[in-house]
DNA sequence: TAATTCTTGTGAAGCATTTCACATGAGCGG
DNA sequence: CCGCTCATGTGAAATGCTTCACAAGAATTA
């Protein structure tokens, strides 16, 4: 029965909870598949198939209730509640995302930032004290986190990693351009911008375009 | 005869050439499909069928020469050249893709900065004085850029991208988390890092392990 | 109540991508 | 120079994902 969600479907739950965030801001009550693939350039079809493999949330006819299906994707997310959140490497992309007010306001809480440099541990970011890496798997266990973001130097992610699985945490969102090594059972993803401006740079070379932008 | 190269193979690609840089670094001379593909984490086939379409680059019985495949990919991908980028809006994330030191060694150099904001238009970021958006088209053109990374509040990207695709630029990296309408024959990539982060909150509540990591 | 309109939910068809499997060629040791 | 090993390149099979197309349910109007 238990249907394999694919990675394409997930991503665009996202982007159906993105649209019916503005739609419930636009105070529009529903919303038909035709108008919901409209707004993030999608089809139809696509959308109904994806909302299928997750239960029947419409009403045929009329289409979906806007704050109902942004609730139940916002469950199937796992977004309806708050996620305790630590940041490693508090150098130039750590201090930009501890910066980001959206991500708590999403529930992704930043709880906890680590270093290894003398002159950033101890110090303030936005209200939080930057801790010693030394202390990471221990801390990581005491506060439990349940998601990690890796924004330290390539050559010692692989380390950091390691450690962070040692913790018990499930989720690492990597930001060095490695390909790091963790066990199945945790969910790795990477953020890898090099990887992207080279996918422009292929798409302007060999006269590309993307057939769907993610 | 000209076959679409899809997104999942363009990806790989920059895998391959960060694995064959590597290599290089190891002094390593020749590689097999099967040793690239445990380095990132993929099959031999898939190695072998995403560089057969771009023609025969290795050796029955011995595999490839990493010099010559590493040159071969960066051609595929366009960087074997320099580009042109230019950076629009100067503040938390905008900012750590300046000081990133790393476009640069990989062909991609930030020349321009645009802000709207007057305390920091005229100011100085690594070398390069960032302009007023106010000139925007007008110096994407004189200045020949090619790859525009969009890095402003949502809710004015779209007006900054409508000026950028004015300006005839066909590749744009955009950071805020909004669809972006763009005419056919120009590249958009998102980097949407929220939508990162609802993965791994999605694969932690659905114990879901994805098949591919990116 | 019946006819009309609208839009869902979903098997099945149509495409796309990945994996398999093997013929083929290169090097090497005896 | 022959036989053995190794690893590529590629059609074909298998798998996965998207789109189609339509039955069926809900509202609305007559
Ligand atoms: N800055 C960017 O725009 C950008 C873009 C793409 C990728 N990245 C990647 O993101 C990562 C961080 O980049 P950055 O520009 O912020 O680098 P950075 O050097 O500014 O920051 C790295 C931080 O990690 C800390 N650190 C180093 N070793 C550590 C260790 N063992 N334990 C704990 N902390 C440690 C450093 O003290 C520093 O604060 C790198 O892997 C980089 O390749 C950055
Ligand atoms: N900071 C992060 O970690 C992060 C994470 C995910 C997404 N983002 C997205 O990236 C974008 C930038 O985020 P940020 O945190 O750097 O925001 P920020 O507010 O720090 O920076 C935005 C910059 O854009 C400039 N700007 C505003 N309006 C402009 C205009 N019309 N023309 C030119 N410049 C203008 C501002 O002056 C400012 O310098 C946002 O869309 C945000 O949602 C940021």
């Amino acid at each position: 029965m238990k249907k394999r969600i694919s990675e394409s479907t997930i991503h665009r739950l996202s982007l159906y909870y993105r649209a019916l965030s503005l739609l419930e801001k636009e105070n529009v009550v529903t919303v038909s598949s035709k108008e919901l693939a409209k707004r993030e350039k999608l089809t139809p079809a696509q959308v109904r198939k994806d909302l299928s493999f997750f239960g029947s949330f419409g009403t045929r006819g009329l289409g979906y209730q806007v704050a109902e299906l942004r609730s139940r994707m916002s469950h199937i997310l796992g977004i309806n509640r708050d996620w305790r959140v630590a940041l490693i490497g508090i150098g130039n992309i750590g201090s930009a995302l501890v910066s980001y007010k959206e991500f708590a306001r999403q529930g992704f809480h930043i709880v906890k930032l680590f270093d290894n440099d003398q002159r950033k541990i101890g110090s303030n970011h936005k209200g939080i004290v930057v801790s010693d890496i030394k202390d990471l798997e221990k801390e990581l266990k005491e506060d439990n986190i349940e998601i990690v973001i890796v924004a330290v130097p390539a050559t010692v992610a692989q380390y950091i990693v390691d450690d962070v699985v040692a913790a018990g945490v499930k989720a690492i969102l990597n930001f060095a351009p490695i390909n790091l090594r963790v066990p199945p059972e945790v969910c790795l993803r990477n953020e890898n911008m090099s990887m992207e401006l080279e996918y422009l740079s292929f798409a302007v070379v060999n006269n590309h375009t993307p057939k769907k932008v993610i």
